[in-house]
DNA sequence: ATGAAAACGACAATCATTTTCATTTCTGGT
DNA sequence: ACCAGAAATGAAAATGATTGTCGTTTTCAT
């Protein structure tokens, strides 16, 4: 593991829920501490492709990231506030494997979101 | 409403799925019709307060819209040669709902989609 | 110590989207 | 038809996130 791919790690657990890669900029530079924009765009793509953190984006596009623990999960977002309900099992893992199976597919994965206004909202 | 916007609803008509502002441009143009890429933006974004477009999200995260009211459905993807199947109904949409309600959701929209290998490949 | 390979980061490039602003088209009253 | 003001249009510039480039620095095994 890289070692600004720590740093990443480590401010995203600081920031506790989602963060976008400037913010995660300016929670390490706010420090004192030194580290490129790009170092952390790099490392970011690295967490995600080795499933460590989850992203999602905004509804201006821009991408969000925060850490995700290794189970497989489906998130509930609230587009207004951000609150996000991780989701663990459901009927739609049966699904996924019923309609891979209808077709024939192999080694199917799947995302899955839910978007909508939560109850403080 | 304007006449740009119904120029974007028949294109968006015709492309029968969801497609970028940049798509829908080059679906005018493209039969000779003149009309200029800032007009897509603005009629898409009113349509969007209309709400006769949803809009949704690409994973580079560029906006892509369709026409409300058309045909929600999935897609089961070959990772391997794109070969694609459109999902339509089953146990998805009950669970979706299931998991708004039991967490309180309001005006829950979703995305799901399914990557594996096609029985050809 | 030394050289290769990986990581780093300043800067430029790219690309979708928004803003600006000058020009064109529409609209209502005369 | 004429004309002024309003609305719409679109080319070009601005914006902002993300990615690419490339020279420099760090790491690491020999
Ligand atoms: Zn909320
Ligand atoms: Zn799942
Ligand atoms: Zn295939
Ligand atoms: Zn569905």
């Amino acid at each position: 593991m890289k070692k600004s791919a720590i740093r990443v790690l480590q401010s995203l657990q600081q920031a506790g829920g989602f963060a976008s890669a400037q913010e995660v900029h300016q929670l390490i530079t706010g420090k004192g501490d030194r580290i490129g924009l790009t170092t952390i765009y790099r490392a970011l793509q690295s967490l995600q492709e080795e499933k460590l953190v989850d992203v999602l984006r905004r509804e201006d596009g821009e991408a969000i990231y925060r850490l995700c623990g290794e189970a497989h999960h489906h998130h509930l977002v609230c587009k207004k506030c951000g609150r996000t309900v991780e989701i663990y099992g459901g009927a739609i893992e049966k699904w996924a494997d019923a309609v891979a199976d209808e077709y024939s597919f192999r080694e199917v994965e799947h995302s899955a979101d839910l978007f909508g206004t939560c109850s403080q909202c």
